[in-house]
DNA sequence: TGATTTG
DNA sequence: CAGCCAAATCA
């Protein structure tokens, strides 16, 4: 078991406490225990007893229980806890806005049992009845549960990615001969999927149905004409669609889809299309140079392909470095010199861009204007230490409520680079967000707009900006904008990347990671930016360390 | 820590 | 009755 599943038992464990009102002293412990376990740098699996109990804020009792854990997969103590909760009622705790105390309330004041119950009574207005509770809270869990709702069934790329790889693996072993490829959403790349679409040619349906009802992989496999459905252990739609070897290519492309980019291939075509043997004879057919299944969503890059101006998509050996990542300095689990070894020798980079989180976000240990300094102290050593390699002083200065930066000019001037990003006071107005942002844009010292909109998929919607003034302040300040490559942010999303090529802004695919596991995000970032249509010359972090020294020492000198 | 909501 | 404080929650 990996220390992350430990931290999330443990924090459950501590909220489920907090809820059945046990003694405050030991829910603060185990809480604290499972954020210093998720800010462990190795792993705790394999620890004995002893070795657990000298850890910092593991003490006698949470060693034994993690040692459990680590044994029997659970806890006594959870099992009781969970035991005595209505499984509804630890659902509702993770609700964004309410934390196990009102969590409290809603159960045993108003009897409200589960997620669906609770939307019920926001709806009646039942909510403001409870202390603690007003119209601006009801009306705030109300949206978050929509939110939910929406997002229901839904799984992140990076959820999904590995299972669909297995399953794949699978069909292959079970079915060597037959062609077969995943389609739909997955294999255009899409940040959120809602079902795994699989076509297999040259198989009977029978045979493909009895075959993969075996698989571990698959529950609820069911046969429905040419259609196998099923469901991943995750609870993910599948959808196995068994047709002949003649029509494969064709069926492949239909169900890559989405619907309107295959009706506009296909309205293109006059002449009959009997059984295409490649995916290209199709675009041919249709006048059109063949696109990469990424690019199909929208209407962006038809036009491209009728002109065979289809851009050469970024791919993620063009990255040179990595830019905005985090250290121990502030909330990062690797030390500096970790990560500059990590990135040099096993990612083969030429550079790193650190960038702690800035004085303001307490909550992430936030650099006082001291420790920038002896940061920047370490970092010119590791500079002179380690070879063929180049750290830049950066930081991610959170923008503060009215649109500045959080540090005075003089500190400023100290970095190479830095990133501005929102972090607090996300409840506003659109007007209110464009204007801080754009503020923030506009400050001669900020070099990457970091997480444009705050997002976070499938669990906060973020806020609301003006996307394209946004886009335009940075194309006038030459501020480039990143595309968060965390799975669940993909921010700016790639809805907007061509109109900020177009404005000739450049994009950074910034992994934002917090240890060295994390930088392996840069694939989903690179995914989503080749849906954009990033080429690499337009890539910030795709410039060698020579060139990018140039455009920082530019921006520098611009200022 | 600091902002927001509520009582 | 305005304004302040305390508690819960988030980042």
């Amino acid at each position: 078991m990996e220390n992350k599943p430990i931290a999330r038992t443990l924090r459950l464990l501590s909220q489920l406490m907090e809820l059945h009102e046990v003694n405050p002293f030991k829910i603060k412990s185990i809480a604290n225990a499972a954020f210093k376990v998720d800010k462990l740098s190795f792993p705790l699996a394999g620890k004995t007893v002893a070795e657990l109990e000298k850890i910092d804020g593991i003490g006698k009792s949470l060693a034994a229980k993690i040692a459990q854990l680590l044994e029997t997969g659970t806890m006594g103590e959870l099992q009781e806890m969970l035991s005595q909760t209505p499984e509804g009622v630890v659902e509702m705790m993770n609700i964004k806005g309410i934390g196990p105390k009102k969590v409290a309330i809603i159960w045993k004041e108003l009897g409200i049992e589960n997620v669906g119950e609770l939307y019920y009574a926001c709806n009646e207005n039942r909510l403001v009845e409870a202390k603690g509770f007003g119209l601006k809270t009801q009306d705030e869990i109300k949206k978050v549960i929509e939110f939910r709702m929406a997002g229901n069934g839904k799984f992140l790329y990076s959820q999904v990615e590995k299972e669909a790889n297995e399953l794949m693996e699978e069909i292959r072993g079970v079915f060597p001969e037959a062609l077969k490829h995943f389609a739909g959403e997955f294999r255009r790349l899409n940040e959120i999927i809602s079902e795994l679409v699989i076509v297999i040619g040259s198989l009977n349906q029978q045979i493909a149905f009895k075959a993969l009802a075996e698989l571990d992989t698959l529950k609820n496999v069911v046969l429905n004409g040419t259609h196998i459905s099923a469901e991943l252990t995750n609870g993910l739609l599948v959808d196995i669609i068994c047709v002949d070897k003649a029509d494969y290519y064709y069926e492949l492309f239909v169900n890559t889809g989405p619907t309107e980019h295959v009706d506009a291939v296909l309205s293109r075509i006059n002449i009959p299309l009997e059984q295409p043997e490649t995916e290209e004879i199709i675009y041919q057919k249709a006048g059109l140079a063949w696109m990469q299944p990424e690019i199909r969503d929208g209407d962006t890059f038809i036009e491209k392909a009728a002109e065979n101006k289809l851009p050469t998509l970024i791919s993620y050996h063009d990255l040179k470095g990595t830019l905005h990542n985090h250290s121990t300095w502030s909330d990062g689990v690797n030390t500096l010199e970790e990560i500059a070894l990590y990135c040099r020798d096993e990612l083969k980079l030429e550079y790193l861009g650190i960038c702690d989180h800035s004085k303001s976000a307490f909550y992430a240990k936030g650099l006082s204007i001291e420790r920038v300094l002896q940061q920047q102290e370490e970092i010119d050593h590791l500079n002179n230490r380690i070879t063929g390699f180049h750290i830049f002083k950066g930081i991610e200065s959170d923008i503060l409520n009215d649109g500045s930066l959080d540090y005075p000019d003089e500190i400023l001037k100290k970095f190479d680079f830095i990133v501005a990003s929102v972090h607090a006071n996300l409840k506003m107005t659109e007007d209110k967000a464009t204007a801080r942002i754009i503020k923030a844009v506009e400050n001669p010292y900020t070099t990457i707009l970091g997480h444009p909109t705050c997002r976070l998929l499938l669990s906060r919607k973020g806020y609301d900006i003006d996307h394209k003034k946004v886009i335009d302040a940075c194309a006038t300040n030459n501020v480039v904008i990143e595309i968060n490559a965390n799975p669940l942010r993909l921010d700016l999303d790639w809805r907007w990347h061509q109109y900020a090529l177009d404005k000739g802004v450049m994009l950074s695919i910034n992994p934002d990671a917090h240890r060295n596991s994390g930088f392996h995000d840069m694939h989903f970032g690179t995914n989503v930016a080749r849906k954009g249509g990033l080429t690499k010359e337009m890539c910030l972090n795709a410039l060698t360390l020579a060139e990018i020294t140039k455009v920082f020492e530019k921006k520098r000198a611009g200022r």
